[in-house]
DNA sequence: ACACGCCTCCTACCTTGGTAGTAGAACATC
DNA sequence: GATGTTCTACTACCAAGGTAGGAGGCGTGT
């Protein structure tokens, strides 16, 4: 139930953490570098600040600082949709995917996945029980 | 496609905005007193900031303030879901959605509402066709 | 007339994210 | 050995959200 909410660039970083497993600053800032150009120092503040937060860490290999995502990617995707379901609908689901449908335009194919899933979740609910 | 997105207690206070109609700092106050106790004026402050950001926008009524969002929720819903969307998982909705299956758990209605929800969605899509 | 309560407005301060420059270590190269 | 590159560490700064105190206006009851 714990608070992993990840800022923008933040999340950024840690995609590309997750993607490799590990990464250096300069490769980060390289991953970043078409959609979003920053200075290499940036990069850097932004990882320590990132590992005070606990939300990386780092070893040291051959003076190079080589850094690694310490929540996994499962985690903090859905403690941040879970989060901003309470904050938005109070925790109401069906209203939040009708948003989501209702803003981005969903293939037919991805409506068929996500019946395909809610079968699923249907049948879980049926074996707890 | 603008970019709504509000923070916590701004979104608290939309909330009590959307659900009235109208609020003056009193009420809202009251309103969020029992989840998140606020000084008064710390409410009349964000309030203010909200107004300078576009988010709502005030009338005077015998020397009170009135304020109304000037946002309808459904905007900011969308755009706040789809946001996440595309930070998250780049926007790809069924993983979205089997986060949000995941985390919270759904009752058994939900998961009706849900197929439900979709099988209206695929009607639409093939009457745009 | 005065005090009390309610309300607005202004000011202030802290935190966090985001952005980057500068100094200095270390290693490669010529 | 001088030069250049690369990387870390430290410092700095701004914006925005969040939180609140104090000054001063205005109406009400006594």
């Amino acid at each position: 139930m714990s608070k992993h909410r990840l800022a923008d660039l933040q999340l950024a970083i840690m995609h590309v953490l997750w993607d490799r497993g590990e990464a250096t600053v300069s490769d980060v800032q390289k991953a970043l570098e078409p959609a979003r150009p920053l200075a290499y120092t940036t990069v850097g503040t932004m990882l320590s600040k990132m590992e005070v937060n606990g939300q990386v860490a780092h070893r040291v290999e051959r003076r190079v600082n080589v850094y690694r995502a310490t929540l996994p990617r499962e985690t903090v995707s859905r403690s941040m949709v879970s989060d901003l379901a309470q904050r938005l609908c109070a925790g109401d689901i069906t209203q939040l995917v009708c948003h989501l449908l209702d803003e981005c335009d969903v293939s037919r194919e991805e409506l068929t996945a996500l019946k395909k899933l809610i079968r699923q979740k249907e049948q879980e609910l049926c074996d707890d029980k």
